[in-house]
Parts: C-alpha cells; sequence; structure tokens
RNA sequence: GGAGGGGUCGCAUAGUGGCCUAGUGCGCCAUCUUGGAAAGGUGGUAAGGGGGUAACUCCUUCGAGGGUUCAAAUCCCUCUCCCUCCGCCA
C-alpha cells in the first residue's frame, strides 16, 4: 500500500506511474473520498471529545434525566457517522489498495514483458560436439524423473524426482546455505558493488508453507487468486505459499524491529504451489513450469535508506551463485509492466538451457520499498544520535519508521537443475557435476 | 476432539460499570548528587490518526470483532491465540 499523503502530495505522478505499470486507478476518486473521510473524522472525533466531557461530569453524582437523554442523542449521531464513516471507509481502503507501488526512477517504462531490457550476457553459450538432449530426454534415459506416475498420483505437472537428482538437490541447498553465511563472499560483492551495508551472513530458515488471507493480501501476492491453493475450504482460512517470500516477508507483521538489529537476512527452503492458472500448453515437458517446485529464497528487512544497496547485494549473490556453478546467463531489467505491483524495481536473472536453445528465467529479485511494510506494519525505531541530540534536540527523539523489505530468488532447485542437466550433458548422455557441488555429493563427478 | 485457566503500556503484575487521564515494580532515557561510579532522588518512558508554523491539542487502541449502557479494561455474544489436563497422533 502506497503513503496517502504521498498520493496526496503528488496525484499526478501516482496517476501517471501506476499507467507505466498497465493499472488504471482512480487517483481523483481516491483524494475526494480521502476528504469526505477526514471531514467524518474531523465531526466524530467531535462528538467523540462531547462524549467523553458529558461522562467525565457524570461520573460523581447520579445523571439527571435530561442529561442522560443529552447523552442518548449524542450516541444517536455518533452511531449515524459511524456507519457513514466505515462506508466511505471501505471505497477509500479498496481504492487505496489497487494502487500499485511506484517504479525506481531507473526502471525502463514498457508495455509488456518484451520491453524488459537485458543488461548483460555473462559466459559463453555451451556448445557441444553432439547432439544437444532437453533435460527431459536426459532425465528419462537415466530414470531421474517420473512425470507419468506423478500425473496418475496428483495430476499434471506434478512428478517424482529421483536418484542423483536429488542427491543434486541437496548438494544445492548445502553449497548455498554455505555460501549465504559466508562473510568473506558478502564483502567482497559489497566492495565490488560499492555498497554500504555490513557483510551480515544469512540465517537458514524453514517457515510455514500455508499463510492466512489477511497476510497474504497485505503481502500483495494473493492475487490472481485461481494461481494459489485455497486449503480446508470451508474449515480452514488457509493457503498453500506461492513463495518462501510469502511467509518470510510477512514474519514481523505487527512489529516494531530496533535499528541496530537491522539488516536481517534470511535464506528460507520451502516448497512451493502455483496452479499455473492460464498457462494450459506451456511447458508441458520436463519441470520447467510445475505445480509444486523447491525454492530456496532470499528476505532481507532493512532500513529505508539501505535498502536500494540491499536489493544490489541480493543481485550480485544471484550472480555469484550463477557464477560459481558456470553456467552462462543473461541479467535482465524488468520493465515497468513486469515487475509487478508492489515493486518498486525487479531484476530478472534467465540461465543458458542449451536443450530449449534459450534463456529460461532462473531468478528473480525484487525490492518493495515500503509498500508490503506499510500494510503489514512491519516497523523499526531509530536509535537516537547522541552526536546529533546534542544540536538538535528533537533528534534524540526516537522515530519509527517503515522498514524496506527485498525479496529474491537464491535458486528455484527444479530450474536450476534443468539447467545444470542441459549445460552439463556429455555425448553418452551422463551429467557432470558442477566442481562447487562435488564436495557435496560424496566427490561424486557425474550422475 | 473433550475439560478448565488465561491474553492489560518493552517485561512482570494490579484493576468486577463512573475515583482508569490504566496504578505499581523492573527495564530504558534524561537529570541531580559524585573526582568517577554504584546506590539513591527527581522527571520522563507506546502506536496510529485529526488540527496547529509551533508550544500544544483532540480522538482511537487493555487479543480481535460485535452488543448492552448516558458511560465498558470491567457486563453479554462470536472469534482468535497461549497455558494445564485427558484423548488421538508423526
Amino acid at each position: 500500500m502506497l503513503d496517502i499523503q504521498f498520493i496526496r502530495d503528488y496525484p499526478q505522478l501516482v496517476q501517471d506511474k501506476s499507467a507505466q505499470k498497465g493499472y488504471k486507478v482512480r487517483v481523483d476518486e481516491l483524494l475526494e473520498l480521502d476528504g469526505q473521510r477526514r471531514t467524518r473524522l474531523t465531526q466524530i472525533d467531535e462528538l467523540r471529545a462531547r462524549r467523553n466531557a458529558q461522562a467525565a461530569e457524570l461520573k460523581q453524582a447520579q445523571p439527571s434525566d435530561e442529561q442522560i437523554a443529552n447523552g442518548k442523542q449524542l450516541k444517536e449521531e455518533l452511531a449515524t457517522l459511524d456507519v457513514d464513516l466505515a462506508m466511505i471507509d471501505d471505497k477509500y481502503t479498496s481504492l487505496l489498495k489497487q494502487i500499485p507501488n511506484m517504479p525506481h526512477d531507473d526502471v525502463p517504462v514498457g508495455a509488456s514483458e518484451d520491453d524488459n531490457v537485458v543488461i548483460r550476457q555473462v559466459g559463453v553459450k555451451t556448445e557441444f560436439d553432439f547432439p544437444v538432449k532437453t533435460h527431459w530426454e536426459l532425465a528419462e534415459a537415466k530414470d531421474l524423473i517420473d512425470k507419468d506416475r506423478a500425473t496418475k498420483v496428483a495430476g499434471p505437472r506434478f512428478a517424482y524426482i529421483k536418484g542423483g537428482l536429488v542427491e543434486l538437490q541437496f548438494a544445492i541447498m548445502q553449497f548455498v546455505q554455505r555460501t549465504l553465511a559466508d562473510e568473506t563472499v558478502l564483502q567482497k560483492l559489497i566492495d565490488e558493488n560499492e555498497l554500504n551495508i555490513p557483510a551480515k551472513p544469512f540465517v537458514p530458515v524453514l517457515p510455514p508453507a500455508m499463510i492466512k488471507t489477511s497476510i497474504y493480501e497485505a503481502m500483495d501476492r494473493l492475487e490472481p487468486r485461481d494461481d494459489r491453493y485455497k486449503v480446508g475450504e470451508e474449515v480452514d482460512d488457509l493457503w498453500l505459499q506461492g513463495s518462501a517470500e510469502h511467509t518470510l516477508g510477512s514474519m514481523y507483521a505487527d512489529e516494531i524491529l530496533l535499528e541496530s538489529a537491522l539488516p536481517i537476512r534470511y535464506v528460507g527452503y520451502l516448497t512451493s504451489f502455483r496452479r499455473e492458472a492460464g498457462t494450459y500448453g506451456k511447458d508441458t515437458e520436463g519441470i520447467i513450469r510445475m505445480h509444486q517446485f523447491d525454492k530456496l529464497e532470499m528476505e532481507v528487512f532493512s532500513t529505508p535508506e539501505t535498502g536500494l544497496d540491499e536489493h544490489k547485494l541480493l543481485c550480485a549473490l544471484q550472480e555469484y551463485l550463477v557464477q560459481q556453478l558456470e553456467l552462462p546467463y543473461q541479467i535482465l531489467q524488468k520493465c515497468t509492466f513486469d515487475i509487478g505491483k508492489p515493486n518498486a524495481r525487479g531484476v530478472d536473472l534467465e540461465t543458458w538451457m542449451p536443450g530449449q536453445n534459450k534463456y529460461r528465467e532462473t531468478h528473480t529479485a525484487d525490492y518493495m520499498t515500503d509498500y508490503q511494510s506499510r500494510r503489514l506494519k512491519t516497523r523499526f525505531r531509530r536509535q537516537p544520535h547522541s552526536a546529533q541530540a546534542i544540536v538538535d534536540v528533537t533528534a534524540s527523539k526516537p522515530v519509527v519508521g517503515l522498514v524496506h523489505t527485498n525479496d529474491a530468488t537464491a535458486f528455484a532447485l527444479g530450474r536450476i537443475m534443468v539447467a545444470i542437466m542441459e549445460n552439463y550433458q556429455t555425448a553418452d548422455g551422463n551429467i557432470r557435476i558442477p566442481t562447487v557441488l562435488q564436495p557435496y555429493m560424496a566427490d561424486k563427478t557425474e550422475i
């Protein structure tokens, strides 16, 4: 959710930037309702002040009939205004929620995902002196993926992942956890990118896989609803999460964190669920697009001042991780249309997939500024800076602000294994193991 | 699933219709005393919203939502979370 004060100050800007993201919003109507709402609020406050004063007057002696009648009238007036306000408030809130986050200044304006900009390509597209196989051909030959039986048991877009691929996944998970806890690596990336943030390690988390409707809505990741799985329709108010971001980013809802605790960096591991509504016929072969996939997700809570640097660190980490696996990739800065409603900025990393002869999205990094935290009420208390306090009395007063949230893929395990299979295939149909992963696989060199 | 007990200002607690403008202790901040500290004294100590250049001021919030009442932390209803016991269970 956007700050109403910001919308009051820059209505045209909000209208224009929303349009750039493909959102038709009614800023005029919202501001009209905002005015009405504030008028009612003032009236209600006045009535309540009178009610409070009257109650204070009556509390000593037995109230007279006249006083009670007077009180009753106040009560009725209040009730009418309350109903009025509730109606205005409903419309106001729903309009306010529709307004997307403002794109950051460097986000290219675009009308479709075709307007995303390739920032750079890194690595040389893998070449082979034999006919290239797709990952599903490789997997079938080695019995690494069984989709037919999964379809029988659970339906299409499910799979049994087996044998060497499972070992590979566990190896990747350990590798990521080790890397994200390595302050030397973090410091190196921070220095290279000239970021002004500490090399604080990521803490691994196993978050809940289900989420309440209210929290999902506050994260602004529930829509479109038909891409999410609802659980226990009548009995429970729960959804299966579609990304660890959904339950990681919401964990400090309604809390005030200490500035000294920030940044908080987590790497969550979770099996994620998506209905993939509207993708019928897309990526039906292989395991690129599944209803269920395992994912390692980075999530960072920070101050507003460091939010963008944290975003850049996450992007740098994504590249670092893919580089360690020695996979060719390209970086895409997403345009205004494609970054998503709560995003101020979004960057995709696409890994080269020789079997499909194209780059495919394996990573995405989202910077939400305070858009999510405003509705979640995830705040932090600024510590008084004593040096300033001497000069400026107000600076010594602790101030509460909204945290900035960042989220980024460490690895979508299914997709990165597809990339490894296709890039590391050998002439005899084996799959070599990237060097950095071998220590986590009992020094196995291929599967 | 069954029975009972709870949710109050960072923490711990008091509070059964108007003396609650939520008391007390701890913690924290400031300050006094001190050579410096401890101890002690004094003052302060939440969030959100409205108005005001400001000093300030008004409103809301005692798990959440409804209700009763001139008046609700307090009474009633619904929900929710936590604790104890029983049952079931990886």
